[in-house]
DNA sequence: ACGAATAATGGTTAATTATGGTTAAGGTTA
DNA sequence: TAACCTTAACCATAATTAACCATTATTCGT
């Protein structure tokens, strides 16, 4: 869920655009002039900017460069019906980090809002951390937490397969699934190695509210 | 000076893109198919990808792909005649950064380009600079700093290596690849020898926010 | 329908193998 | 000769395989 603030004078093509966000589940703050953009954003913390050029009071560039000095790093993504060069020119170093033109579908827009937040996260540490219970799971450094300590380093083999129980807690992940996943295939041998790495995640999870469940001739589960 | 790798099978297109590149002190490899794009881009080391997504053999998107597949993290920048936003979608999953869409102007171009230069690494001035958490990484001087302060001279070997886990920080890098790309081979005792570069690296890096991890049997990964 | 026999599946522990880590001693090269 | 790189010897850990045990399903006869 990401947090978006949204700078639009038109109410049509306004109301279109909020409605596409609500869908692929953004939290959106709809501001129409350029003032308000720039003191809403001092009100939350936003994880992307989405700023028409064109508004009647103080221009998309504008508001990117006052939000700029704020935050340095912030994705900013301008929405444009000038299609010169210069003005792309322009908002490059106003501070923006995408362009859109228009006309754009909502796709086009989803997906470059969402690549740009996923390169925003690559560059600063949004790090892969699932939260089950008491403990959490850090994937890009391999660590098991339990209440905000570490609790243990884990190999690449135990997170992968807790990471897979995690990201569906409190729901059944196949054990041919999970197998294949992890090791391609689901022969013998690499199935009694499942068995081994479930033994030590159990035991690693021994003193929590949180237990992994066999669900006999079907898989596992992670409750929570 | 940023090394490209342009695909364009339209000749009178290519000749003025490369031009309005060779002005902005671009060094172009300018090829006409997919295949010889693939080919090339495993030849040399390139800053970045320029791809028309319609040529006549394997169309951009394929290429990205294979690109993608050995360099995780180089941007890679699509031309498009067609403009649905689901092409757009397309082009993201196949790894891209940044869509172009025809007709462009050149100043356009450039500016795209520089841009995701600069979100891919930070090169200041012609010197390759990377700065990962607390870190930087200046691979002409070869100067490790932590916090903007000099805090370690590093040798050749020791920052061929290290500047090969902050390319692709976040992400593993392939033991095998690394020796290959390294040493040329990786024998018995090449591989003993990265164990050894590796223990420097992690001395150097002991007190901050990033770390070298081991994923047995794959490769390493700096995560910060 | 019931319970015993059987099969199927997963659990436990230990041994084995593969891989990487550590430290230090030789070489090499500028 | 000092800095660097490579080789070596030995150690530590992870991943896999193996052997054997426990439990849950299924089958079958009555």
């Amino acid at each position: 869920m990401h947090k978006i603030l949204y700078l639009e004078d038109e109410p049509f093509l306004g109301q279109v655009v909020v409605d596409a966000l609500v869908d692929n589940n953004f939290k959106i703050s709809w501001v129409k002039t350029g003032e308000q953009a720039v003191k809403q954003f001092d009100k939350e913390n936003y994880d992307i900017c989405l700023l028409d050029v064109m508004v009647p009071d103080k221009d998309g560039y504008s508001v990117a460069r006052d939000v700029r000095k704020k935050n340095g790093t912030i994705p900013i993504v301008f929405i444009t019906a000038k299609s010169q060069g210069s003005d792309v020119v322009d908002g490059f170093e106003a501070g923006g980090t995408e362009f859109i033109k228009k006309p754009f579908s909502l796709d086009e827009l989803v997906a470059r809002l969402n690549n740009q937040l996923r390169l925003h996260q690559g560059r600063v540490g949004g790090e892969e951390v699932y939260t089950f219970g008491e403990y959490s799971l850090n994937v890009q450094r391999l660590r098991l937490m339990q209440n905000d300590e570490e609790l243990q380093k884990l190999t690449h083999r135990e997170c992968e397969i807790l990471k897979r129980l995690v990201e569906h807690a409190n729901d059944t992940v196949e054990r041919k699934k999970l197998l294949v996943e992890v090791w391609g295939d689901d022969s013998y041998y690499n199935s009694r190695n499942l068995d081994v790495y479930i033994k030590k995640l159990r035991n690693y999870l021994v003193d929590g509210d949180v237990e992994i469940i066999t669900l006999k001739g079907i898989g596992y589960k992670l409750v929570c």
